[in-house]
DNA sequence: GATGAATGAGATTTCATTCAT
DNA sequence: CATGAATGAAATCTCATTCAT
């Protein structure tokens, strides 16, 4: 029963209706090349070879397709992200992660990333909807790792959240775009690294090694044991 | 009398065109409202006040009138950024200064922001426009900026300067969607200041007194200890 | 019930999309009656009890229903005319099957010659058009009818073929208007007849008909003046 | 005073309203160019450097202007030829005239011509208008000339006048096109000879040597002769 | 579930014409 | 007479959506 319920459960995921797969495919790809309002209904049939009618046998209206095909791409994305989050400890490595995995998803779906980069934002409800609720979890994995930092004490205490949030992301997409119109590529590991080091260089707390106050700390311990020293001709328990 | 049509004259020509001027407000508010495809030229109009016919006197298509209206936005930005920029020499204060002017903008005109976000790469020829242009020259003050500064020897040598460009403008970006649809504000001196001293922190170079210093320092902390060591025994005051 | 099955389906192929069909014999007459410019798509679908965007289902665009238009009434004329020409070995008769099949063809379809003399030419891409090509094909034939002629002495050698076909295709239009709009009726066979002889009278060389035969009475003319004469002598013996 | 009236109306005459004839003429390239419907009176107004309303000043409407251009065109020709052929008493040579007279038209002002040819009849009322009275005063010139031909015994007697009126203008037309359009330009004088050659040809009673009457009229010739020549000899003498 | 045709509302754009100045 | 702005009607075309088959 296990194996019937599984085989079922693939068959539904890997082909369960294979014209609506058909079509969030191509809706994706023509929402992604033309934008929402410019891509129509016709040439999404058209790109599937049906007729467009037949587009309203699986999605009742072109803006739930929509929603439909982001939330195809957005909610795995989601999903393994928290999932792989989750699963690191360290805040730093969880910091590394998650821009990793951003720029993995990038690499994977760019036509993905487009649609929610342009089109995900654009209807009035959008904050109200289930893709909005998609976008706060994803994002939220990177505030509540860099609050985690700040609490453990590996970030700064003064580190604001969001606005590591808004700069990784806002990067990202930055550069989806630069990649996603053709002008300038990257390269997935060494982008990954640079942004890390970058963003890690910049709230990391005050590393042992590479601040002033280290320096001064040493010289308060100078400060004390000299003290100590000196004080110990006067220490009374001399033998 | 001369006087009278003399100072109307001077009110014409300091609002040459009110209707198109009217129009072109009109226009960035509806497109920044609604989105370029979404907002009607009857919309448009209705806000102006006129008829729909009429704004094709002013501006020769649609698409043209969002050229216009961005253009009107984006340039002034790009050509006081610019002249800011250039009055600064220190890379450190220019990257400061270019963060405070963006995120100034987005306080300043957030319709005018949108457009340039949402909307000004939306059409294929974007990067054959003037607009490209405009973009390309407002993104490279920071990446020129980080460049000298590698140069200096104030960032690191390893810096990516179009990574920082990405970073910083994308977070910018991101930052504005949130103000802009009034999910999150932001306080440009706090956020002004945070964003810039973690992006520099990010990059500037292992600071000449915290990293050499600290080692003297630490040889004359080594040489207190080492003195206040070996003085214990050879303690004068002996009574 | 094969059968009837059959038979519709064979209605089905003989008239395929009857909507479409409709909407060309609509706009044939739209467009012969006031012209391309004036005739607008939606006066084609009132005719046709549909709705202008209904049009557009079955033409792209106004324009290409014109060519259309032309297309399904020029095209069967040039092949059927073709077909007759090349059937005809004596140009004399070639001319005159093809003067013939002109007025014959305005007798038929008076909207449809009507179309292609006042419509088809008025597009800059005339000449590079279909069309035009159909347009070459038409008049060549007489043109080539002309050449054969003039090649086995019918027509005189200095018969210009291009000016024989400018004066009769010109010369039908002509009387094309004066039919369409009404002022001027002609009688085909009557007309055909006078046109055929004007045309041939006027390129025929020398006719071995026309000068023999006076001739051949002014020589019998002489014979007899000779015979008076020579018979003089022999008359002094009249009392 | 005389001089002064003088020299007003030959103001008047050589440059009546400077600008209401520089819209006649950018208005006659305009129409002649892309066609009455696609010629906006802003297209017009701007080649003469004038704003649209101004045109209004002028011409009551933009159809009005377009009689005036066509009758500030057509006049003239036709007055010019009118005054030409009443000048030639002998129908052939006033054919002659005829047709060379409008091919040198077509060649003198070919957009002139275009219109005529393309717009003048396009307009319901046309054969109610204006135009279309000089249109119908100008064939029938060739058609009187041909009448005439008949009555004199020059041209055949089953010669139909409207005949060779739709063949000779009809055939101009069509020549006009070719020249027109770029494709296909003409010689005038040659043109004209052999367009004259062919249509006399075709229309010319058969000459004194080539027809049946003259060669009755030789018989009567002949029995006379052969009459008195029986007859001289038993006349010769008589007192 | 799919088809093909149709709908109807709305989009952009054009343009002859008017009118206050 | 000319200007410049505006009008309002209409034109072409698009498209999401529906529905009988």
């Amino acid at each position: 029963m296990a194996t019937t319920t599984r085989m079922t459960s693939a068959d539904e995921v890997s082909e369960p209706h294979s014209t609506a797969q058909a079509i969030t495919r191509a809706a994706r790809d023509a929402f992604a090349e033309k934008g929402y309002d410019r891509a129509s209904v016709a040439e999404i049939a058209r790109r599937v070879g049906i007729v467009e009618g037949a587009v309203y046998r699986h999605f009742p209206s072109k803006r739930d397709l929509l929603h439909q095909v982001i939330r195809s791409f957005y909610e795995p994305l989601v999903e393994s992200t928290t999932a792989g989050a989750s699963a690191i400890e360290w805040p730093v490595d969880r910091v590394r992660y998650l821009i990793r995995r951003g720029l993995q998803a990038l690499t994977d779906d760019r036509l993905g990333c487009r649609l929610i980069i342009s089109e995900a934002r654009t209807f009035d409800d959008y904050y109200e909807s289930e893709i909005a609720d998609l976008s706060r979890r994803y994002t939220s994995l990177m505030v509540d790792a860099v609050r985690d930092g700040i609490h453990r004490g590996d970030f700064r205490p003064d580190t604001n959240p969001q606005l590591v949030r808004d700069l990784v992301y806002g990067g990202i997409e930055h550069m989806a775009w630069g990649a996603i119109t053709g002008h300038g590529d990257f390269e997935l590991d060494l982008t990954a690294r640079q942004l890390t080091d970058l963003v890690l260089a910049g709230i990391t707390s005050p590393p042992p090694s590479t601040t002033a106050d280290p320096t001064s700390r040493l010289e308060a311990v100078a400060d004390r044991l000299e003290a100590v020293l000196t004080s110990t001709p006067t220490d009374p328990e001399q033998p």
